[in-house]
RNA sequence: UCAGAUGGCCGGAUGGCCGCUCUUGCCCCGCCACCAAAUUCAGACGGGUUGCGUGUAUCUCGCGCAGACGGUCUCAAUUUGGUGGCGGGGCGGAGAGGAAAGUCCGGGCUCCACGGAAAGCACGGUGACGGAUAACAUCCGCCGGGGGCGACCCCAGGGACAGCGCCACAGAAAUGAUACCGCCUACCCGCGCGAGCGGCGGCAAGGUUGAAAUGGUGCGGUAAGAGCGCACCGCGUCUCCGGCGACGGAGGCGGCAUGGCAAGCCCCACCGGGAGCAAGACCAAAUAGGGACGGCAGGGUGAUCGGUUUCCGGAUCGCCGUCCGGGUGGGUCGCGGGAGGUGCGAGGCAACUCGCAUCCCAGAGGAAUGGCCAUCUAUCCGCGCAAGCGGUGGACAGAACCCGGCUUACGGGCCAUCUGACGCU
RNA sequence: CGGAGAGUAGCUCAGCCUGGUAGAGCACCACGUUCGGGACGUGGGGGCCGGAGGUUCAAAUCCUCUCUCUCCGA
């Protein structure tokens, strides 16, 4: 089971969103290969992204935290070692049902990883 | 019962599963350092002793090598115990607000080398009076004015005879107030037999405009009028009384002068140095006390440094402008024991203060304080005469150095005191 | 988190300090000019000055509160 470390850094946040990007109703996923100087083969990176867009501070958070909980639940058993992952909060992010939420970040993680690992490969 | 006023409080509850941050209170594990003890190994020293070799050498003796024994010292390791530090785990404990918000005021704290002295100038702020406070534009009490039947509420509430300025349009006239319409013809002059007319004049009552027209109402008075006179009201002023005071009350006098705007400049009184925790300090890394060009000043007693002037020290040293280049994904502290909370007692009308007891109560850093589920409940919606049934499922909103206020946002609930109306006794 | 600044016509800005009439350019409409269009000329329409309250006779302007946007900061 890989390890679960944050992002911190906004040239992190920058390079996912020009990474591959998977959109649902919950969610949208971002993600990139860690570069190399701070590359951990055994650990997956995430960070959290929740725009103006979604409300003032307290819509913010919560947000925030409904898509750390459900990440703390997926990454370790779908995300791909070695990259970073960017979940940026959407309007349904709040309102659509957890078990939704679950199965929309499990399917976009499970794309994302079919696509960085043949990114790999070649 | 209904309607309302004021003050205070609450800011969904309970349980389950899985998580986050802090905390060393307890336990466990690992690493490091130190101390103590024991054991073991190695080395050194010298002592006697055993064996072998060697010297002419069997013994004594010398030298060399090896082994065992005990002693001293050094080093290392291990174990045990203790102390300290770091890291990890488990148990336990704590974990958003009344506004955490807006950043509108007041402070603490930090830097600006010091923020010293006395004023002045400039700028900004406050504004009845008395008190509370660390301080305030806050709070309490009181005065004055305004609103409400009332409980009660609202008021940036000093000065417009220190000066400057403005008052558009309308209107005769807008501040040295004025005379358009109008009123009068007593006195004086002229004309006319006369009523009267004209002149010389008098007046500001009435009309019109405007936000505002220079006291108001009544009576007297007059040619018509006018504070011209009188009464009351208003205003001003003097005296007395009450009050710490703002101010209030009573009496006398004045014959009315003093339009509005100071949230226009201003005057008076009082207050204020600036910037802000991305302040600032330390450690690590990197580095540089960088370079070029131009101008000015040039070994003085100069320049710069507080918003500014002066004084007294004091600090820094070439100054200014333009251009080029280098570095940063760091860490720790600041950082929460405080103008602190709660309870009791005392003083005070109150704001608040004092004393005693007791408690420790968030500290993150792309930023914790949560995610999900179940039950109950406020509210709202529908049905029902009602009891109730079904559905919905919490308002405003998230600490970022801290504290005291103000302002703004907010579904709903609870408590206390008071007012008015109606009803009953 | 802290600190500055700006909201006026469809757009870019004046006017605010010193209160009484909101103005300029571009754009829009009509007419002229041209065979027609553009350019040019003439004329015209369009703003309750971000919102609320206060001071004043009178507020875009002065004061207070509030909303939105922009910029700066080891």
């Amino acid at each position: 089971m890989a390890k679960v470390e944050r992002l911190r850094h906004r040239p992190d946040f920058l390079r996912c969103a020009r990474g591959i990007r998977r959109v649902s109703p919950g969610v949208t996923l971002e993600a990139a290969a860690t570069p190399g100087d701070f590359a951990n083969p055994s650990a997956v990176r995430v960070g959290f992204t929740a725009t103006k867009k979604i409300g003032g501070a307290v819509e913010r958070n919560r947000a925030r935290r409904r898509l750390r909980a459900a990440a703390a639940a997926l990454l370790p058993l779908y995300g791909l070692p070695g990259n970073d992952y960017v979940l940026v909060a959407r309007a349904g992010t709040l309102t659509r049902p957890f078990a939704d939420l679950l199965e929309d970040l499990a399917v976009s993680l499970k794309a994302a990883r079919q696509k960085l690992a043949g990114a790999e490969e070649s």
